[in-house]
DNA sequence: CATGAATGAGTTTTCATTCAT
DNA sequence: GATGAATGAAAACTCATTCAT
């Protein structure tokens, strides 16, 4: 790599880290371009050469992201002995995720709904999601993981693992604002515990 | 109730129906209240008689289904003998009704989340999730319910409850345009049946 | 035509007439959508309840002008005695319209090439320039104008004419900042006798 | 002129080509500065090494155009021995001159109009019109020449023949798209030959 | 009460030009 | 001299809300 790339990398790099700032406080669409361009200190104008539209940028967010939480669902879920720790491992991988990006992937969500989001950047979306998924689902494949499941099926578990994150990570948001957040990781894992993984090992 | 206010809640009914309509299609960011105006047949100001505001619409339009499912799970899921049936009847009407209205939820949640949501709205918003869950708390504080969960705090199992649907809707909305998507209730059913209801009763 | 209608009408010439004064000083591009709405006293958003778009507001004030000159041309041009004088005509008119509208029609022209003219605009404006044509080539095709006229084709013609118009007028503009404005039309004219309408009549 | 001017020169003219080959496809307002530097492979930043502003480089481009045109005209039109002929070529290569640059042509006009031209680029712009001008007033001055023109102001029928080539070229740019491109020198040709040349020579 | 015309704040994006390397 | 990254001014357009009729 270049040092022309790395520069650029890094610069980009610095920009997805002042967007992130901000977008642990205000959801996407409450973060203007200009918001961003201040955060970062840089020129509004600077932003487009690194992202061809607030869509990418966020896009951009995202996929970083899932694909860092990939690679680390790889190095710490993958070849473990206990099949019972590795789902757990996994959903607080999961969590974490999603936790730190709920706000932009609930905007992009509302974006691909509403069929706006150029093809380009709901391609990069809908191939992070299906690369992390793969990695998930390769998890939930090994032969230890598998005797723990009540379903073989890991795909769809993978499924309904992302689901029920998802889920508590939303009731987390909705209730930021009434109640004091518990320790919703700790229920969820619970949750997963009871579940997903049977209590004795399949004969 | 007079005829005058008979009326008025007549027309506010349908002004609801017309907006819930547009809403199966695309989110509440994409429909304006001109949209709305016009598929209830009425002038764009009207709206403005019945609603102070599109928030406002729009948490009236959650408000009413919240308290319309509410008095359908009070209905149905007490008294009745069997506490597993009862719970699956919960997760059913439940799911039903963030099907419906996972557009608006979500949107009223972003602005939620910005902050710039009017404090009446909020209120109104925050008093209607609160009715919601201390009715579906009391069905999950019933003895029949109680003997069949792996956890004793009605309260806490309904946040586990509702957030698990939450999580399963957002998970449909995000494939819908991916794959086919799948008969999730029925998957949903199966990870609350073993993650929430215990396999034997309890002492 | 009702009322609500007529009224309509009435502000859509007020702001297209707010507009043409605005670009008899200035070129299309730089008058902005805010310059015309000040201009016509109405507020910003107003302007695209009248008209789609800038393009579709420019598109309407020569459109309008371009029919109202061809209905000045049947009425003027038609059914006369004297084909010289009658050619005349239809080119003093024909250059009074290009003298007031020439910055617009210039602009249209280069969006035109651009290609980034919307369809629905681009149809509007070849329709009006078609309709214009075959009134002027109706007017040409008169026998008593056929007569002095050197070349028999009214619909080529009509081009060279219009072509002619258009060429004094580009040059007018140019010169009007180096140069006092000469009576170009009586040039125009005298050319036009010479070039087109042939001394002696034919046959 | 040395080296460094040469070498100067050499490149200058490079980038005018690359401008020219971008402006023959696309109006001046669609190709960027960026454009004409990747056409031209160079960066970005050299082009104001040669051009002090876009503005400069387009009238640069019609400027060396109209020089290179009056330098044809001198060779071909003057001391010819039929006034005729001459008139003929030089509205040939009028036409072709503005026909290869109709679009920067029509660009700097506009922007001569909105008063957004530099005035080093304006005066520059003049000046080659001028030179341009009295050359063109200088063929038409010639006694052969004379004797064949309707009128015998050289300078109002160099006036006059740029008109209409204008004329024909803008006529030629609209119809593009809608309709066959005819053969319009030709058809400029008879008009001048019917209306600017006499048929008889004058006594 | 019903209406819909009027409003203008607010956002993304482009691109000529500058300047540090 | 050459480069291209950085800059920010500028403009079209949308839409929730108001208000005169």
């Amino acid at each position: 790599m270049s040092r022309r790339e790395q520069e650029r990398n890094f610069r980009q790099e610095l920009i997805l880290r002042a967007a992130a700032r901000l977008l642990e406080e205000r959801s996407a669409d409450a973060v203007t371009m200009e918001d961003i361009a201040r955060e970062a200190e840089i020129g509004k104008g600077t932003l487009y050469q690194y992202f061809s539209s607030k869509d990418d940028l966020l896009a951009h967010l995202l996929c970083r992201q899932l694909e860092e939480t990939a690679r680390q669902v790889q190095e710490r879920c993958l070849g473990q002995g206990d099949g019972s720790t590795t789902v757990k491992e996994l959903v607080a991988l999961h969590y974490r995720l999603y936790r730190r990006h709920a706000r932009v992937f609930l905007d992009l969500l509302r974006r691909q709904l509403d069929g706006t989001l150029e093809p380009g950047v709901f391609n990069r979306l809908r191939d992070s999601h299906r690369h992390y998924a793969s990695v998930a689902t390769a998890v939930l494949a090994q032969p230890a993981v598998q005797e723990c499941l009540v379903d073989r099926n890991p795909a769809r578990m993978t499924r309904v693992l992302t689901n029920i994150v998802k889920g508590f990570v939303i009731g987390e948001l909705e209730s930021n604002e009434t109640e004091p957040p518990a320790d919703n990781l700790a229920l969820l894992q619970r949750v997963v515990e009871g579940g997903i993984i049977v209590r004795e090992k399949r004969g």
